[in-house]
DNA sequence: TATTAACTTTGATTCAGATCAATCAGAGTA
DNA sequence: TACTCTGATTGATCTGAATCAAAGTTAATA
């Protein structure tokens, strides 16, 4: 545990050049443990560790299923994920319902919660999980001692801007079967940042949660996931996932016909 | 010009309740002109307000159809739309595309470009317009120096993120006549906001470009259009839009038969 | 003002994905 | 071991939106 992974969605990155930083001198407590994910590279020295160490000390474990944080709560704090898979989705009074994300090691969740001071999602572990409560307050409060960390937060949250306008193009422009090809090409890669198989995992969630993620119904996903493997382009067995000509899904991603 | 507009998306207003700061001492020039909208409720004092207004100096027009910033391009800064309507658009490789937002006045751009210093999308002026240019370093800087400025440039980023993810719900969820009504209630709100006439509008957009932003086809939208307009809720003459029966509309939008 | 180009509407047809339905597989649990 | 429940697959059918096509309208420009 605790092992300083490539991550793409914390704290931890300003550039992927920057990572090579000494931090073994840093006790391995739990806290100090996403600590390392939180600050190692943006090049904190010492007593900013340890500054940045009094505010993300509160570590919190979900079970699978529950709840990290609720639509309609108070604002306290955003959550780094140090272990596990969660979703987050929104869902509306007639009982619509999106997934607006899958989050793994590293990401930053409650980001959207900051403007209203109240989530606006609700975020649900997918399998056990544990994370980093980080006071929004104290991180405010402590962005002004190390300008390094908040210019990183801010990097942060316009990557969050990034994905989601990825999403819209995704969501507004491409037929399931290049959605399904994105989006697992999407987990490959953050898989493979996080030093584990780009071509070989395992979905944490169902056929109907990635539907909603997609805009489809979980027969499509279905039907799509056996066209790919008619296909010979990935291995599907139930939740393990193979890929198997990562280019040939690439191409499914991309070469839409209706190029309008 | 230079009236103090409520708006939604600027770096004015932490809540609505703030609004109502003397700031008739500052001098009237075009630069100060957008300063009060960018920090006028956040509450700050001369010093302050000089400050900002050293950062905020830069204006610039956009004609219609220039672009005010192009993907790829180096960030440099932030703009605030002074007057005018915007779109912001991402597009692909090959050539698929998708608009990612309308933008108007008192609206912030650039937010996505923070992450990576370079432009991921286009902004491209749907009427003459003008802005302020924010480099976005400077911003930073004086972050530090005014805790409430940082704290609500915090809330106009989170508040991008909660617009997208209920675009995603949109794009994600909603049937082709929802997803109008649901913009055109967008619309209205904001132009009410602005002290315009929720109910009487111009459109600033083509049919194309709402399909964009919708993940429909033009001709989808034209039809939507219609069938509002045959049913009474709303009249249609081209660009020019009349909203009669709001209420009726906001159940177009919310009574999806789907419940799934 | 005439001319052209861009945009909008409407109709006919097609098709991708939703819906309905049945079966199957796997994970718990009694 | 059987039983139940949830989730996944596959087939048949239906439907909303895309596509194709043809006018009609508006705005831009000579």
């Amino acid at each position: 545990m605790c092992k300083p992974l490539p991550l793409e969605n914390n704290l931890l990155h300003d550039n992927p050049q920057q990572n090579h930083l000494d931090v073994t001198h840093i006790k391995s407590s739990c806290a100090t443990c996403s600590l390392r994910e939180l600050c190692l590279p943006v090049g904190l020295n010492n007593q900013e560790i340890q500054i940045l160490g009094d505010v993300v000390s509160h570590k919190r474990k979900v079970r699978r299923g529950d709840y990290l944080h609720q639509s309609g709560l108070k604002f306290q704090s955003l959550f780094a994920i140090r272990s596990g898979f969660l979703k987050t989705c929104v869902l509306e009074e007639d009982g619509r319902q999106q997934v607006t994300g899958f989050h793994m090691t590293g990401e930053l969740l409650g980001l959207d919660a900051i403007s209203s001071e109240i989530h606006t999602c609700d975020a649900i572990a997918l399998e056990d999980s544990e994370v980093c409560e980080i006071p929004f307050t104290k991180l405010e409060e402590i962005s002004i001692i190390i300008p390094s960390l908040m210019r990183h937060f801010h990097k942060i949250m316009s990557r969050e801007i990034v994905r989601d306008h990825s999403v819209m193009l995704l969501l507004g422009s491409m037929k399931a079967e290049e959605r399904l090809a994105s989006f697992l090409l999407n987990l490959s890669r953050r898989f493979s940042m996080r030093g584990y198989s780009e071509s070989d995992f395992n979905l944490r969630m169902t056929r109907e949660e990635i539907g909603s993620y997609l805009g489809l119904k979980l027969e499509t996903v279905s039907r799509a996931f056996s066209k790919l493997q008619d296909e010979n382009i990935i291995t599907v067995d139930n939740k393990h996932i193979q890929i198997n000509d990562i280019n040939r899904l690439r191409i499914k991603m991309g070469n839409s016909s209706c190029i309008t």
